[in-house]
RNA sequence: CGGGGCGUGGCGCAGUUUGGUUAGCGCGUUUGACUGGGGGUCAAAAGGUCGCCGGUUCAAAUCCGGCCGCCCCGACCA
């Protein structure tokens, strides 16, 4: 390809709105545009780069044995309606209508689709296991995009789906994907951490992101710093440390005048106690009913444990009338202490080892101190509720403690067990005769975002550095003097060598100065580079060049392929 | 959705507080000349509904009201 007929416009600035290293490099490398907030245009840079991940996934997903396929983005309601998630799906699908009223998503992601599929066409024990692939748009309506290709409304998925007979089939297939992701993000130069994981509006039971350590991600995660621990921030959780010794309950409780102090910290300071002898008692409406979760006055409640620790389809914190209603008293002063008996309380197992703590009196301005577990009050059962925060024990080796990083979520496998093909009726007749639901799982790929995550990891100040199994163009030969058809020659000699030796080449013969070219190609980030200027050829010789380390020599002629070959096995 | 910021030629910005000729600057673009190994120099030129609608005023980029869009921080996801 030569550049002059190319179409690859860079910029010198980037715009405004772009903060994260990969956002301003793509856009001013030539690699997308903005359309509209989380959406872009690739260029033709951007495009390729984006094929080449494609390619890498389709390859390995091949390899583990999964077959490509190709589904609407159009999904119809009724499908979806069949699972019950038109309504409950998260964030709301994006939905369009149809001339007759029809109402269709345009698809988040395709369990429907797929399960209802395999359910028409595989009826036999004999025809699984069987795992389904495709890489294609998918649309979400994203509350807030982010980032650049972070986090976008409309992006590149791969999602495969397995079918089993039974949960031994899918650990099979589960782990024929996760080995497969392994490799796939190794291929693409990036460093995974597998961490633990929520479902989400996916369901299911075992799941793990394959995260991307990176400040500009956007997931939180908990890593042990002395074993392997490792969970999104999500559902982290740490070890209970039994005191050794635990306070003797005092006599009864007291009631004391706080006024004003609605928060853990003003009662904290008016008290001169510590927030940990606190309990926080936060009141829900979990569906229909009311539930008060407790914490210690230190910790921060997380609403996707009480969620799971309750089974709720919906939760959200009580309203202040509602709060008036079941205490009497305004928000702020909720306290376990004589709460209506409908109201269930669940309390995080630290509550246990508290003695003689601090709650509110469900009365305004007052709190209630010396209060005490079993005597007090009863806690209807423990659950694991709190967030967890950086230096907490680790849940999972003694000595361990937990620490926080930052993270890209590139990858998602989910068991989903039966939910799906239950719903839709994907059933197969077993070896012994019986109807019997297929055994799904489902493994994401943000190919997208991988973009965006490699750029992340693979720049300097001066531009991108990419990774030669996904750059846009392998090799960049500089025709300095693009006038001069000696060198012109020369280039289009290189170039169809490298050719033939499989690489993919763009001559910049643009009639720009040398500086330009030279900055240009390391925004650009081509992970090899050919110089050709009258200086060098006048002895018969060129430049190599490798991006990612700024390696540079000079090469006669006839041997530059070679040496750039050389350079590549570490590109 | 809550909080914050922004919207002025393609990109980056000044001007808005305190209304007042023809709306500036850098980069980019076009033409010409010189140049030619790290975003070069000189000269000339093109390119603007100052986000949109309405209001105040003799006069609005500037003041007021409404709306739209974009970005960032929080609660959700590949």
């Amino acid at each position: 390809m030569r550049a002059s007929q190319y179409y690859a416009p860079t910029l010198r600035q980037a715009p405004a709105e772009a903060e994260i290293p990969s956002h301003k490099l793509l856009v001013r490398g030539g690699f997308i545009r903005p359309l509209t907030s989380g959406v872009f245009t690739y260029l033709p840079l951007g495009l390729r780069v984006l094929r080449r991940v494609e390619q890498v996934v389709r390859e390995e997903m091949n390899r583990a044995g999964a077959i490509e396929v190709f589904m609407a983005v159009l999904e119809p309601k009724e499908l979806w309606e069949r699972t019950g998630r038109w309504d409950s799906f998260q964030p709301q699908p994006l939905r369009t209508e149809d001339r007759t009223g029809r109402w269709f998503c345009l698809g988040p992601t395709h369990e429907e689709v797929i399960t209802d599929l395999v359910a028409r066409d595989v009826s036999s024990y004999k025809q699984l296991p069987l795992t389904l692939y495709q890489i294609q748009t998918k649309f979400r309506d994203e509350i807030r995009p982010r980032g650049g290709l972070i986090r976008v409304k409309e992006f590149t998925m791969k999602d495969a789906y397995s079918f089993d007979i039974d949960e031994a089939g899918l650990e099979r297939s589960y782990q024929a994907m996760y080995a497969a992701y392994v490799r796939i993000f190794e291929r693409l130069g990036l460093a995974t951490l597998v961490v633990q994981a929520e479902a989400g509006s996916m369901g299911g039971s075992d799941t793990r992101e394959f995260m991307c350590l990176n400040e500009n991600g956007e997931d939180t995660v908990f890593m042990c710093d002395s074993c392997d621990y490792a969970a999104n921030a999500e559902c982290a959780t740490s070890r209970v440390c039994e005191p050794d010794t635990l306070e003797d309950p005092g006599g009864a409780y007291e009631q004391i005048d706080t006024p004003g102090a609605t928060t853990i910290q003003a009662i904290s300071e008016m008290l001169g106690m510590p927030a940990q002898k606190m309990i926080k008692t936060l009141l829900y409406r979990v569906d229909d009913r009311f539930v008060a979760a407790l914490v210690r006055g230190d910790r921060d409640l997380n609403e996707i444990k009480l969620q799971r620790a309750t089974g709720a389809e919906e939760l959200r914190m009580a309203t202040a009338e509602e709060i008036l209603g079941l205490t009497g008293a305004p928000v702020g002063f909720s306290g376990p202490v004589g709460l209506p008996d409908e109201v269930e309380i669940i309390a995080d197992p630290e509550i246990e080892f508290l003695r003689n703590f601090v709650v509110g009196a469900n009365e305004a301005d007052a709190h209630l101190t010396g209060v005490n577990v079993g005597r007090d009050f009863e806690v209807s059962r423990y659950a694991d509720l709190r967030q967890a925060a950086a230096g907490d024990p680790c849940p999972q080796c003694e000595a361990g403690k937990l620490q926080t990083r930052r993270g890209i979520e590139m990858g998602h496998i989910f068991k989903l067990g039966t939910k799906y093909s239950e719903a839709l009726g994907a059933l197969y007749t077993s070896e012994d005769g019986e109807q019997r639901p297929m055994v799904m799982g489902c493994y994401g790929i943000g190919v997208s975002r991988c973009v965006a995550a490699i750029v992340e990891e693979h720049h300097d100040e001066k531009g991108i550095a990419w990774p030669l199994t996904v750059a846009p163009f392998g090799v960049v030969i500089l025709l300095l003097d693009p006038d001069n058809e000696e060198l012109v020659a020369i280039a289009d000699d290189l170039a169809s060598q490298l050719e033939a030796a499989g690489y993919e080449v763009m001559i910049d013969d643009r009639d720009e100065r040398p500086g330009v070219k030279f900055k240009d190609a390391e925004l650009i980030g081509y992970p090899l580079s050919i110089v050709i200027g009258r200086k060098t050829a006048e002895n018969g010789e060129v430049e190599v060049r490798r991006r990612r380390d700024t390696a540079e020599e000079v090469a006669p002629v006839a041997q530059a392929v070679a040496r750039l070959q050389e350079l590549a096995e570490d590109a």
